[in-house]
DNA sequence: CAAAGTATTGGAATATCGTTCTAGAATCGT
DNA sequence: ACGATTCTAGAACGATATTCCAATACTTTG
């Protein structure tokens, strides 16, 4: 009665539509990329698509969800890593860049804000991006303790520390400002000053 | 061979049709709403809407282009009468968060990027874009030249300005942060900070 | 004021595309 | 090797964006 449940094949067949997929959408956005365009890029049939997916929506989320996933990883192993509160914010904004340069083209699709989450994508998408706040908020826990940063409402960190660099990055990779190489220090400069403490002279 | 290009009743037309776009899109997301809920809530045929705007992603587009127009024009109205720079930098953020307050629905429309820009409309976008970087740096200029504002990479202003509480109004509008109310001076602290120049105390 | 010309409207017909369905092939546990 | 199950394939279906052209309203001109 118990069964393996997915083949070694089934995980890189998952992997080839969601990498045909992010070259689609992205050439044309979700809704004028067809299931066909998906389907053939990725050499698989629609049959096998919707198996895996469900839906075209299915797969937009799907890929959307991996990115996240990557992203806050590869954010999270760069905050652990700072020995100071500044280190830390410096280093959300620079290593947001970095990620920025070296994948533009999944972070094009993660700023994408047309995908239609399903209930259950939803609630996937609200649990990564909780427990991910709840990392980040342990990371910082100390440093608002010891002073380093100053204490503020919760929901306003995030925006506060990488709202520009976001803002800035997004114009960038749509084609409306010039590479974010060159602002690093600036946006550091003001996502520090944004919620650095009363410890360091202001 | 000189005739009227259009006849009174085609703007109140064409602004039946956006308000009732409008409406459907915030319902539901631009794919999801079909042309016969926008025709029928407006109260026209499909023939019409297609005459106006060609197709649906011109109905979003022309929508997102005028919101984006009555915004840009109401902060540069209350741009325009700040005496000192603290004052413009501050009235930015207040008056991001007062018209997204006041038009949460606009707003929401605004943020959202599920809008394909045919080749046009991007050009329209840009050129719209374009122009209001202008104008606020035209307001600016004096400020950077008197040295309360700081000199900086032009592109640079407005994300550093407005990222922080454009991305706080986005989480607000999705409903993943309370209400901007009370967070006003926070964000505008943070961003007169970003900007200022050296002849204030630093 | 009449008539021609142009903008606008209407709605049926068409084409495209997402999704469903079912039969068969490949793979895994026993 | 055999049965069960996952996976693949592609034709058929249904919904909806778009096209098309005839009918109507307005506007200018003679």
């Amino acid at each position: 009665m118990t069964t393996a449940r997915t083949r070694p094949a089934t995980e890189a067949r998952k992997r080839e539509i969601l990498s045909a997929a992010l070259d689609c959408f992205d050439a044309t956005g979700v809704e004028p990329a067809t299931i066909q365009d998906i389907q053939r890029q990725a050499g698989c049939s629609v049959g096998s698509l919707y198996h895996h997916f469900g839906s075209k929506e299915g797969v937009a989320e799907a890929l959307w969800l991996a990115l996240i996933e990557e992203f806050n990883a590869y954010m999270l192993a760069r905050l652990g890593k700072a020995e100071s509160a500044e280190d830390a914010v410096r280093g959300v904004v620079q290593g947001y860049i970095n990620w920025s340069v070296r994948h533009p083209k999944r972070m094009r699709y993660l700023h994408a804000r047309d995908i239609e989450f399903s209930p259950e994508g939803r609630a996937r998408k609200r649990e990564l991006h909780g427990r991910y706040i709840a990392e980040v908020f342990a990371l910082f826990a100390r440093f608002v303790r010891d002073g380093q940063l100053a204490e503020l409402p919760p929901y306003t960190y995030v925006p506060l520390i990488s709202g520009p660099i976001e803002a800035y990055v997004r114009r960038w990779l749509t084609g409306d400002a010039p590479s974010p190489r060159g602002v690093e220090t600036l946006f550091a400069d003001a996502a520090w000053n944004a919620v650095k403490g009363a410890s360091t002279s202001r």
